[in-house]
RNA sequence: AGACAAAGAGA
């Protein structure tokens, strides 16, 4: 079973799940098992290629059949369900492993709240978080991360800070994905000023923060028309040695774009790919966008051409 | 020795 999970892994994390539910079959006649663990890779699996109600099924059908799943299994399901938006599907998973004696730990938790939270549902999400306490299970970075990115998007940020505290005070340290939640959502409220403070006192206090941050921070700015403040970050990182990212990239060469400077835009790429970082999709589309705009419909040939020869394929 | 949760770019 061991081998077996390893591979059923592997092809699900290759998006062949097809090949991995065939695998699965054949685990009975070889004479093996499938255990927790072999559950979990494959509802995990299928919720990952958007087969929830198969995953649930399956695991019905293995529970006829006496399977006891562990909370991992559970876990694997609600968060399938959490992220197609079945969200009363989702608790009633909760419900159920509850009624069999499996008990939710914190994962279980913070799948549900940040389910709730992407939906606008606050609220219920804090109020998981008060059953979560009560039920004697700690709240991780995690837990907290996903709160606050729920009562950001409500626009709460005032509550956003509270709950800083709040995490700051069970001994628990922001980390890298909060301050990206935070930044981003203070970007896109158009607090751009704020954020930019709170992006300069954090790296005063010495803390690393990320491509994620910075790439939240450029958009906002070449968003909001401010290319000059959008320019200089991106010069300051790299004077700092941080090699920007994909996303990164993108974002300066969409504010170039929208400032009309194209021909630094196509220098910004080229910069990229010497840096060895990857051109995608999107990178590629903003410019033939641009060029469309500019020079018709033969404007982008070339670009586009080039995209082609790198091996991206259009969407 | 194997399985589960949170963040950023274009149309």
């Amino acid at each position: 079973a061991f081998t077996y999970t390893a591979l059923l892994q592997g092809l699900c994390d290759a998006g062949m799940v097809h090949e991995a539910m065939a695998v699965f079959a054949w685990m009975r006649p070889d004479g093996c098992a499938p255990d927790q663990h072999v559950y979990s890779t494959m509802v995990h699996g299928l919720c990952g290629a958007g087969r929830t109600g198969e995953a649930d099924a399956l695991l019905t059908e293995a529970m006829g059949e006496g399977f006891v799943p562990n909370v991992v299994v559970y876990n694997a399901l609600i968060d399938g369900y959490c992220s197609t938006g079945d969200l009363e599907l989702a608790v009633g998973v909760f419900e159920g492993m509850q009624s069999k004696g499996c008990s939710p730990n914190v994962r279980t938790y913070t799948e549900l709240i940040c389910g709730f939270c992407k939906s606008g549902k606050v609220e219920r999400a804090m109020v998981l978080y008060s059953q979560m306490v009560e039920a004697g299970v700690a709240p991780n970075v995690v837990t907290y991360t996903a709160l606050i990115q729920g009562q950001c998007n409500m626009g709460h940020l005032e509550f956003v800070f509270r709950l800083l505290h709040l995490m700051e005070a069970s001994g628990l340290v922001p980390n890298e994905w909060t301050f990206s939640v935070l930044i981003d959502a203070l970007c896109k409220s158009g607090r751009i000023e704020e954020a930019q403070q709170f992006l300069e006192s954090l790296v005063q206090k010495g803390i690393k923060v990320n491509q994620v941050v910075y790439t939240s921070m450029m958009d906002a700015l070449c968003k909001a028309g401010k290319f000059d403040d959008a320019h200089t970050l991106m010069h300051k990182m790299v004077m700092e040695g941080f090699v920007p990212d994909t996303h990164l990239y993108s974002s300066h060469i969409y504010g170039l774009c929208r400032e009309g400077k194209l021909s630094e835009a196509m220098l910004q790429l080229d910069d990229m790919i010497d840096n060895g970082i990857q051109a995608n999709a999107v990178t590629y589309t903003i410019l033939i966008d641009k060029l469309l705009r500019e020079f018709g419909s033969d404007g982008p040939k070339q670009i586009f051409d080039r995209m082609i020869v790198a091996g991206i394929k259009p969407d």
